[in-house]
DNA sequence: TAGGGCCTGGACAACGTTGTCAGAACGGGA
DNA sequence: TCCCGTTCTGACAACGTTGTCCAGGCCCTA
């Protein structure tokens, strides 16, 4: 009877039965509580089904915050990423979840917005509130700051890009040898003057690959006109801009190299678009970094460089709780491979204008 | 010179300098350590000063775990969801997350895998974090669980599907107008013979959208034969399978409603097989709901019921805020409207087989 | 039946912060 | 010179949990 009442009008409105109350209401010491609540031994099953009432009850659930000034541990482990909303962050974010998950942590995430202010305003954010550890796509280029945090015992993992200024663990994809393979791949399908159109200059990941794709034009022997390569943010308005400077111009290139997926996805709208300068007569090949969904479905498919963004978020997570659990050696730098799948817009021949 | 030194030699290793390190450094009060890191009047500049450089000495960074328990507010919320590698819900955690900031709180998520109780152990370890609030897009049908928390004092909103066994805030998509209007768009180019394939029955939305599909059927005086109705997992195989069953039987369909973008996909491909029943000379009509990106740029465009996942998640995280800051009223059903959006798919012809 | 060891339960301090409250220092006016 | 008011500062308790340590009761054996 009591009971029942009391199940439904809980302690008192916004604050929560402690295990104090628990204890009152069983008639048990409060350390018993938490022996109970924590699965302790050393306590006699008729105590334990008395706290257990008394918890039902109540409606009591520990509060974590006093367990973890107590203990040290959070058992949560931050993500900074750039956008949530991104496709290749999904996987990579999916991934480092399953990972936590496992060794029974939370996440919390956080989007940067490829602002460093906001990333370090994060990070930060996230070390006050005690994560054990953080996984972070730089947006910065000067990590300086996190150097304190880290001494004190947060352990971190770059990963996707490196970064800037302190040596830590770092996971990426081989962005050189990807780019570089990929504008092989259109040189050896007959292509002389390819364009390269990447994210901004600052992004490491966006120099690496456009130093692929200067060292494979070099192997060629191929010159590189500066109206073939464009940097710069990855707005559509942008590489919309750039796409058709370089189609338009008094060489025009006649396959692109997309320096990731967001610039893929505008440059293959450029070249279905009616009024581009690409058109079943003169078609323009095209190789994109970063797989994504439905490229296979586009006609002509799209001839990727493939990352792993799972694979990525998997390896970067497992390094941390490596170091979680007391891997104190040097700094790890692992650079996965890549892999070119062809589809054939990277296929097609070169066509004079 | 001594500063310098321990700026480099934190307190020790894995425990970090409190406040009364910062106070025994600087020579001051507790408080007065408390008072300059939040900012608080009262302090003089010299004061203020000589703290915040013993702060910065001894790389002194306030624990929040500390101060929630005192405070009682975590200035956090939780969000769950199926898979945050969809790309349904990227967008749709990115606007909760962009809202959350605004109201300088962190993020906190977990995929519950369409696991009922992964889902509650999810919701459960984000209530003993005491998280100010909750986002939730239910994987299970039933919500009693979570009553006692609610009560307690965690606001939670549901979103894209509505809780069971509990009154609550939710925001949905009106998956039922949306379904309704698609297969009426098919009807309109003149099929008469449309599939339904769905996500699994527990799921609100496609049992929502599997009613919208029947009443469309029904306001046109048309049957519907059980071969043309397949729920079930959205996993490829099980998909295709489905296709392939209601496109090669004694009555076979002309048109397919997919249930959801994952479900839409896929039958894109089968559609696209060589293998497929259908062909050029004879293809078939598709609408699929929930936009996704390079519909358009598919050919035929697949025509689309897109709802819009980040107004979702704004609404969803507005609710959320606004009963964080004190509104009590009736628990809010909102629903946001669809769009149609045409591209080809839709708009082809039945062709008699 | 007494003594020893084991098992169970509880009192208490500590984690790092913030709110309360009172005391100290300082300046100005009588 | 003294007193009062204002401003600044610090001591202390409290938040809810867990680890330490000790007390009491039980069972077993001699």
């Amino acid at each position: 009877m009591a009971e029942t009442a009391s199940r439904l009008t809980p302690h008192r409105y916004g604050s929560r039965p402690t295990m104090k109350d628990v204890a009152g209401r069983a008639g048990v010491g409060l350390k018993t509580v938490s022996r109970v609540v924590n699965g302790e031994p050393g306590v006699t099953p008729d105590t334990e089904r008395r706290v257990q009432e008394a918890i039902d009850a109540l409606g009591f659930r520990r509060n974590d915050s006093a367990r973890v000034l107590r203990k040290g541990r959070t058992a949560s482990i931050g993500l900074v990423l750039e956008d949530l909303a991104d496709p290749f962050y999904g996987p990579l974010s999916r991934a480092v979840e399953e990972v936590a998950r496992a060794h029974g942590a939370l996440l919390i995430n956080g989007s940067s917005a490829e602002d460093p202010d906001r990333e370090r305003e994060l990070v930060l954010a996230l070390c006050a509130r005690r994560v054990d550890g953080l996984v972070v796509i730089p947006a910065s280029g000067d990590h300086r700051y996190l150097a304190p945090e880290m001494a004190a015992g947060i352990a971190t993992v770059f990963v996707d890009r490196p970064p800037g200024q302190i040596d830590a663990d770092v996971v990426l994809s081989d962005s050189f040898g990807g780019a570089r393979d990929g504008v092989a791949h259109l040189i050896a399908h007959g292509h002389r003057r390819i364009g390269f159109i990447g994210d901004q200059p600052r992004i490491h990941t966006a120099t690496e690959r456009l130093r692929g794709y200067r060292a494979a034009m070099a192997d060629a022997g191929l010159p590189v006109h500066d109206a073939w390569v464009s940097l710069g943010s990855t707005a559509p308005t942008r590489v919309r801009a750039a796409a058709e400077t370089m189609l338009g111009g008094a060489e025009p290139v006649t396959a692109v190299f997309a320096g990731n997926n967001r610039v893929t996805v505008t440059v293959v709208r450029v070249l279905a678009s009616p009024a581009s300068l690409a058109s079943p007569a003169r078609p323009v090949a095209l190789v994109g970094f970063d797989d994504f969904e439905l490229a296979d479905l586009l006609r002509p498919g799209v001839t990727v460089i493939a990352q792993d963004a799972a694979r990525l978020g998997r390896a970067a997570a497992g390094r941390l709780f490596a170091r979680l659990d007391g891997d104190a050696g040097a700094p790890e730098h692992t650079v996965l491979p890549t892999r070119l799948i062809a589809r054939g817009s990277g296929e097609l021949p070169p066509t004079t204008p």
